[in-house]
RNA sequence: GCGCCCAUCGUCUAGCGGUCAGGACGCCGCCCUCUCACGGCGGAAACAGGGGUUCGAGUCCCCUUGGGCGUACCA
């Protein structure tokens, strides 16, 4: 083990579930950590009292559970540590490395608008930087940033990145109630958390420039920084929950398999070779910052759908299983009975090669979870014509007879069937399959004879001879 | 406005000075076939534009255009 050489983190804020772009984050840190044999460690940024929300949390606990991202220690709260930031404020201050700031709102609002009106840059510059007198009043503690030079990042993904110090305002650390910002909280943190690598969204890349600025400030060593590209709606724009921009929990409920998810969104701005379909284990093995791309990437849909029919073909039956009994869970469909369990169990074999998702393997599962008498779809009663019912009950005859009821005797008599009638196979498989599934698409009919067995099967041939004709 | 980032088939991408610009999804056609799916074979489909550098540019530099991000006492 060597923990000590990679740390990671994801920090999310707790204001609503764990969307795909941040569970993309997650996964790059959790990769890259893993690959390493380093630590990915989970904390919340939970110091926006007003937005933030235990449910919230919560669901950023079961997104990362459901997608296998499992976090090393214990989780950081950082509104737990609001006393250790004010403390590093005023280290800052005792250092001059940062100063009280007693400018109002509406005085720094007055400053932009005069600097815009002027045409200046409208960073507000502060006149207390240099000030000594206090008075006695609410102050915000400022970091009293370099006024010349360049401020660079060396960024593992976006490479060496340099802003001139004009660029960089004296950004407040402090509220004037005391409480910490996000920029001051997020160093703290990740350098008590010892983290080693910032793999972030690159809307944080500026922020990085930032950051650095208060690492140095405190002469602590500045952390890897790996801004990743941003994820992008179908239409180029950005993320929305019309794309995709949903809870991870919403891909459970179309159907989506964790590990698909994953692979599909380790491919979403890293690559590897022409690889496209691989398990999590590879992706560890595989991960690193240096093939990550630069530019944004858009959301697909149809490729995760792809992904996940070749990770359901791959999957062990009773993993699917599993899949299925969760989905309808979650659906708040009735649980599978026993018969149906042990019925799906037969077919999963066939199920599976056919489904590209949870969702559409329960469609296609209608004949083992339907209940006697079948609902036909259109497609299914146009099999059924009264032609097609007269030859299924002299098919009925024969098969009654089979033994043992098995897919390759079942299939033997309905070949020796047909080619008695002068039948194509599909003229006496269609109609079958449309008696016996109610629709027009199925898994073999033989293997569906054989997973339903003979009493169903001849109960369902029966039941046909019902059917209203016109 | 200013700053920063990005730009190869519709989409995800490979490419890291010399390739018939490769793969995958999707799409189209054919094959397999009891339907569907799988699988097999084939096809259409890209280096945003313009300047340089170089014997040679998708690859390096500059400009333009087009996107994105940032510019808060939000995170």
């Amino acid at each position: 083990m060597n923990t000590h050489s990679v740390v990671t983190r994801f920090a999310p804020s707790p204001t609503g579930f764990l969307h795909i772009g941040g569970a993309r984050t997650a996964l790059f840190n959790w990769l890259f950590a893993r690959h390493h044999g380093g630590q990915f460690l989970l904390r919340i940024e939970d110091t926006d009292r007003a937005r933030s929300t235990p449910e919230a949390t919560e669901a950023i606990f079961a997104g990362m559970r459901w997608l296998g991202l499992d976090w090393d220690g214990d989780v950081i709260s950082q509104f737990d540590r609001v006393a250790r930031h004010a403390e590093v404020a005023a280290e800052m201050l005792a250092k001059g490395s940062a100063y009280k700031c007693f400018a109002t709102k509406e005085e720094i609002d007055a400053f932009r608008a005069e600097a815009k009106v002027e045409g200046r840059p409208p960073m507000f510059r502060s006149p207390w930087r240099d000030r000594t007198d206090h008075p006695d009043a609410p102050y915000t503690v400022r970091l009293k940033a370099p006024r010349e030079g360049q401020i660079a990042v060396a960024d593992a993904v976006q490479g060496g990145v340099t802003w001139g110090a004009e660029q960089m305002d004296d950004l407040i650390l402090l509220r004037s109630d005391g409480t910490p910002t996000y920029m001051l909280a997020v160093v703290v943190d990740d350098h008590d958390m010892s983290v080693t690598h910032v793999i972030r969204g690159d809307d944080h890349l500026t922020n990085a420039a930032r950051q650095t600025l208060i690492y140095k400030a405190n002469d602590w060593s500045v952390p890897v920084f790996a801004h990743i590209p941003l994820i992008h709606g179908a239409d180029g724009a950005k993320l929305s929950k019309r794309h995709g921009a949903l809870g991870v929990e919403e891909y459970q409920k179309m159907g989506y398999l964790p590990e698909a998810v994953t692979n599909y969104l380790a491919r979403l701005g890293w690559s590897h070779g022409d690889d496209e379909y691989f398990t999590t284990e590879q992706a560890i093995d595989w991960f690193g910052l240096d093939a990550i791309g630069k530019s944004a990437a858009r959301f697909d849909f149809a490729k995760l759908t792809n992904l996940n029919g070749q990770h359901m073909r791959a999957a062990k039956d009773e993993r699917l299983l599993q899949a299925v009994t969760d989905f309808a869970a979650a659906q708040q469909l009735p649980p599978l009975t026993q018969l149906q369990l042990s019925r799906m169990t037969q077919g999963m074999p066939h199920l599976k090669e056919r489904a590209k998702s949870i969702a559409e393997l329960i469609d296609l599962s209608y004949f083992i979870l339907a209940e006697r008498p079948l609902e036909f779809d259109e497609k299914a009663l146009k099999n059924l014509g009264e032609e097609a019912i007269v030859m299924l009950a002299r098919l009925t005859e024969r098969l009654q007879n089979a033994t043992p009821w098995h897919a390759d005797k079942v299939e033997e008599i309905i070949r020796a069937f047909a080619e008695d009638e002068g039948l194509k196979l599909g003229k006496v498989a269609q109609p079958l399959r449309a008696a016996l599934t109610g629709r027009a698409v199925s898994p073999g009919v033989f293997d569906v004879i054989e997973i339903l067995g003979r009493d169903e099967v001849l109960g369902r041939l029966e039941d046909i001879r019902a059917l209203p004709q016109g």
